[in-house]
DNA sequence: AATTATGTTCCGAATAATGGAACTTTGTTA
DNA sequence: TAACAAAGTTCCATTATTCGGAACATAATT
C-alpha cells in the first residue's frame, strides 16, 4: 500500500485565463463564491464572471442542484454542505496526514507550541493538520487554509526540495505581497533563503507571513520527490524567540525525518 | 444581514437514478472516490460507472486537472485538496455556525460532554462543529460527517420541527438499517418517537446510533422553517445516564432557543 | 401605481461530451 | 526474457449539452 497523497496538479492557471470546459467554468464560479469576502446574490457574481445573465443563471441552478451550492432566503450563494462533507471524509482517510499524527503530538507536547503539517501546491501551502495545546479551541481553523509558500516556513521547507530549475520555474513569476515588513519581497531573496534552508536543513519564519509570529519548519518529500510537504512548531514571537526555534529545529528535523521513514516503510520495498 | 445557511437542495436523488447533466455525472464520481471504503484504481472506478472507458478516462482526467481529484503514484485516486481548501473556507465563514459556537461552549462547559451542531439536509444530519472537553483528541472527525436523522438526537429532533406532510414525505421511502439493536426500524416507530419530541421539545438517542453511546437534542429552525438544525449534549452511556440526559434537557432547549434568537436578530427586524 | 433593478425561461446556433476502436504502457506468466 | 494479458491512454466522427441573446416574470423603489 501506498501513501495516498497525491502527487501535484498542473500548473496553477493565471487567474486571467479563461477556464475551459464546461467544469473549469464552474469550479471557477465555486471559487468566486468561496474566496469572496461577503456573501454574493446574482448580480455580483454576474459582475464578476463575464457570462451571459442566462447562462450564469443555468449554471448555478446546476451548482445548487448538485448541492455544491447553496441558495439562502436573500438570494446569497454560499458553498454547499456537500463539499464539506466530501473533504471531511477524504481528510479522514488520508494516508499520509494519518501516518504523520503522532508525530505532531509528539512534537507538540515537547515543544508545547503549536505544530502544522502542510503540503506544497505549486506556491501555495495547504495545511492538512493542526496540533495545539490545551486550548481546544477552533483546531479547524488552520486545516485546509492555504497560505503562500513564500512567507511561511512549511512553505520554504518544502521549496528547499524542489532542485534548482524547477524553483526557479515556480518562483519568477510570482507576486510577493508584502504581509509584514519582513516578507520576503522577490524572487532572488527567496532563492538566497531556501538554498540557506538547504544547507541547514529547516526553515525559519521570522514574522514575514503576521506579524508576532515565528516558527522552525522541516521539509518532507516522497523518495522521487513527487510529493513535497513539511512540519513546523508556531508561536508568539515574545515567546518564541530565535534561540528556542534553533534549539527545536533537530527536532523538527527528526519529526520530519520520522514521517518520511513511516511513509517509505507503509509503501513497502518496491519502488 | 441574513444567517448564511442556505436553503435545503432537492430531494435526495435514489442512487439507482442515472445523473443527469455533465455536472451530475462528475460529482457522481466524486462521491464514488471519497465514499469508497479503499482507493480506487482506474479499473475500479470503471467497474462501479457503467461509462465507456474512454468516457471514463476523460471525465476523471477533467476532474484531476481542477485539482478536483487527485492520482497518486499507484494510479489510486483521491479527493483532491482543493476541495478542503474550498470546504474550509466556508466552514470558517459559515454565519450560523459562528453565531451558534459561544452557545455550544457555553453547553459544553456546564454539561462537561460533547456538544454537537448538525444541520438537516433531507434525511441526513451533517454535523457542522463538535465541542469537546480537555480530550482534544480528534476534534475534526465529527465536523462534515453525514448520519442518518432517524437514529441521531440531532436528526430526530430537527425532524420534529416539521410539519405532517413534510415528515411523511421524507421518511417514508427510508431505508432503516439497524446500527445497533435500539436503533428505530421503521417509519411508523420513528413518527411516534418524533411526536413525543414535539410534545416535550427535546429528543433522545438512547444508544440507536452507536452502542454505547447516548443523547439529549433540541430543535433550531429558522422562522420559514427553511432551515432545520438542532444542538447536542452527547455522552458515553456509563457516565450518562437517562436521568442526566433529562436533567440537561431544559438546558440544551435554552440553548437552542438562544441561538434561534441570536440569528433573528442577526438578520434584522424584517420579513 | 409606475418604474427600475433583479431574477428566470426559451430556443436556434455553437460547442463540448460521447463512445467505439486503435494504440501504448505496465504487469504477469511460461 | 520473451510472449502474453491487463491496464491505461488517445483519436475522431457522431450526438447531446451548453451557450447566449432576447423575451418574460418578479421583486424592490420612487
Amino acid at each position: 500500500m501506498s501513501v495516498d497523497l497525491g502527487s501535484e496538479g498542473k500548473e496553477n492557471k493565471s487567474r486571467g485565463d479563461r477556464e475551459t470546459g464546461t467544469l473549469g467554468k464552474l469550479v471557477f464560479l465555486l471559487d468566486l463564491v468561496a474566496l469572496a469576502d461577503a456573501p454574493m446574490r446574482f448580480t455580483d457574481i454576474l459582475s464578476l464572471s463575464d457570462q451571459p445573465r442566462g447562462t450564469l443563471h443555468r449554471q448555478l441552478s446546476h451548482l445548487v442542484e448538485e448541492g455544491l451550492l447553496e441558495v439562502d432566503r436573500d438570494g446569497r450563494y454560499h458553498i454547499g454542505l456537500r463539499l464539506l462533507k466530501l473533504a471531511s471524509r477524504s481528510w479522514a482517510r488520508n494516508e499520509f496526514r494519518a501516518i504523520a499524527e503522532p508525530h505532531l503530538h509528539r512534537l507538540q507536547e515537547v515543544t508545547g507550541e503549536t505544530v502544522h503539517l502542510g503540503v506544497l501546491r505549486g506556491t501555495e501551502v495547504i495545511y492538512l493538520d493542526k496540533v495545539e495545546g490545551r486550548q481546544s479551541v477552533r483546531m479547524y481553523s488552520q486545516i485546509g487554509n492555504a497560505s503562500p509558500a513564500y512567507c511561511t516556513g512549511v512553505g520554504k521547507a518544502a521549496l528547499s526540495a524542489l532542485d534548482d530549475a524547477e524553483l526557479e520555474a515556480r518562483i519568477s513569476s510570482l507576486e510577493y505581497r508584502p504581509y509584514t515588513e519582513h516578507t520576503i519581497r522577490n524572487a532572488s531573496k527567496l532563492l538566497s533563503d531556501v538554498s540557506a534552508v538547504r544547507g541547514r536543513g529547516y526553515a525559519f519564519d521570522l514574522e514575514e507571513h503576521e506579524s508576532g509570529i515565528c516558527c522552525v519548519a522541516a521539509p518532507i518529500h516522497s523518495d522521487d520527490g513527487h510529493m513535497l510537504a513539511g512540519v513546523s512548531v508556531t508561536g508568539p514571537a515574545y515567546r518564541v524567540t530565535l534561540e528556542k526555534l534553533q534549539a527545536w529545529a533537530p527536532l523538527v528535523v527528526a519529526a520530519a525525518d520520522s514521517i518520511m521513514m513511516d511513509m517509505r516503510n507503509r509503501m513497502g520495498p518496491k519502488r
